[in-house]
RNA sequence: GCGGGCGUCGCCAAGUGGUUAAGGCAGUGGCUUGUGGCGCCGCUAUUCGGGGGUUCGAAUCCCCUCGCUCGCCCCA
């Protein structure tokens, strides 16, 4: 077997999967839709810097992760691991100072360089929302609501919300302190992994996996305790609205998440049922990176679903596809003139129709049709080309003596009145 | 990058040293050239992920390699 094989960590979708993408996607996009947020296009691939500055050189995205070539005029590009990046960079090149505040979403592909297991791929899907130009508390809250509500329409259940914060960069860097001092006096006691990261990423110590450094961590600072005032009201104040809008949450205060420019509110929607990767909605706020990367001082909030892992977890009645509702079968040189006529024809309507091209018997196209489970099949054959005439009739499954009726090609009226009486009203 | 499991047809599989590699589904041709569910009869892997070795004999045993998969790390 030395046929061609797909990239490891890269999936074909086919045709069958694809009808609960596509229900999956219309779902979003509509839900989206309703909350006037906009959708944004930024390209796949970008100058690998962008990450690098955006997602921050510690983050394991980053040093380990990414997708990344010279190309032929010998400049870094890479493809992009995640979203946020690009759309901040879009905004800051076409102006975003000069814009009101805007809401937006993305989605498509994202590349990380990574061993594939359940639920991950190194070509995996997101949808993104990006709230920029907000700085309220309330504008958290639309977030992660709008983020909860896409899980509900979709009819997820079993899921955890999980919310911390961060504060802001003075809260964290009071906190760093304390924690590294803390962390000198118990390093010993904590596994290998967390000592490692001590001097790359500290903060990323508080959601080890490992038991044991768990429990010592429960003695450790906590972040909690340095927030400022005014942080603090605003971490108390999203708990208190998310109550009232009656959204179930757990504080987790070890939640920092692996993107070095959250500040603030950081959250995660897991489910149980999708294995050791649990996540399927990651998000949080901000404030700093726009101004970071070069923009004006403009706070922002967003969150990325991976669209994958919530393919796995919606239902079964989204794999469903539209049934056929006329089978064209149709044979003899005049007929199969007339049955491409008269399909193109039958587009004009809200039907599924299939012309069949194969040329072969009545009999076989018929099995076809039956096959398909087509809701009704029209009929041409050399003898109604002459007649300038088509046959249509009723094809369910249960009744076999279905009634069929003769149709001149030029009588509309006639036409209509049959698919009203036996399709077009049946669906409503 | 590191562990565990697994690779027999498009899919699901039986076979665990004796040479014609079961079976089912799907596909396809026919019974039935203009008429559909069911049924029946054909066809569909010179070969068991690939390479090497052991043996009179290998899908079956050994070595290497590739791939898939689950987990670790981390994330969506």
């Amino acid at each position: 077997m030395n046929n061609f094989k797909n990239l490891r960590g890269t999936v074909d979708l086919l045709p069958d999967q694809l009808i609960k993408w596509q229900n999956v996607e219309k779902i979003i996009i509509e839900q989206l839709f309703r909350a006037s947020v906009k959708e944004i296009r930024t390209p796949i691939l970008e100058m690998t810097e962008l990450f690098m500055r955006g997602i921050g050189e510690g983050t394991d995205v980053v040093s380990k992760e990414m997708y990344t070539f010279l190309d032929r005029g010998e400049r870094s590009c890479t493809l992009r691991p995640e979203g946020t990046a690009s759309v901040v960079r879009a905004l800051i090149q076409n102006g975003v100072s000069s814009k009101p505040s805007q809401k937006l979403w993305y989605m498509g592909p994202m590349f990380r360089y990574e061993r594939p297991q359940a639920g991950r791929q190194r070509q995996f899907h997101q949808l993104g929302v990006e709230f920029v130009g907000y700085e309220s508390a309330r504008s958290d809250i639309e977030i992660i609501t709008l983020a909860w509500d896409i899980l509900e329409k979709l009819g997820i259940k079993e899921l955890n919300l999980e919310i911390n914060t961060l504060g802001d960069q003075n809260d964290r860097s009071n906190f760093q302190k304390a924690f590294l001092k803390w962390l000198e006096v118990n390093k010993n006691s904590l596994d290998l992994d967390s000592q490692k990261r001590i001097d790359k990423n500290p903060l990323r110590i508080l959601d080890t996996k490992n038991v044991q450094t768990k429990k010592i961590l429960e003695d450790s600072p906590k972040l909690v305790d340095f927030l400022s005032e005014k942080s603090l009201e605003r971490y108390l104040t999203i708990k208190d609205k998310l109550k009232l809008l009656k959204i179930p949450f757990i504080e987790n205060f070890n939640l920092v998440r692996g993107l070095d420019y959250y500040t603030h509110t950081a959250f995660e929607i897991t489910s149980g049922l999708l294995g050791s990767q649990a996540t399927v909605c990651g998000g949080g706020r901000y404030d700093n990176l726009i101004s970071q990367m070069g923009g004006t001082e403009t706070p922002a909030i967003g969150f990325a679903i991976g669209l994958e892992r919530l393919i796995l977890l919606s239902g079964k009645d989204l794999e469903e596809s539209r049934e056929t509702d006329i089978y064209i079968v149709n044979k003899g040189l005049n007929a199969e003139t007339m049955a491409m006529d008269l399909s193109r024809k039958l587009r004009n309507y809200d039907l599924k129709t299939e012309l069949d091209l194969s040329g072969a018997s009545f009999s076989k196209q018929f099995k076809k049709a039956n096959k398909l489970k087509s809701k009704s099949i029209i009929v041409i054959g050399d003898d109604e080309a002459l007649k300038n005439e088509f046959i249509i009739r009723l094809f369910n499954q249960e009744n076999f003596e279905n009634m069929e009726e003769t149709i001149s090609v030029d009588d509309v009226t006639k036409l209509d009145n049959w698919l009203d009486k036996n399709l077009l009203l049946k669906r409503s």
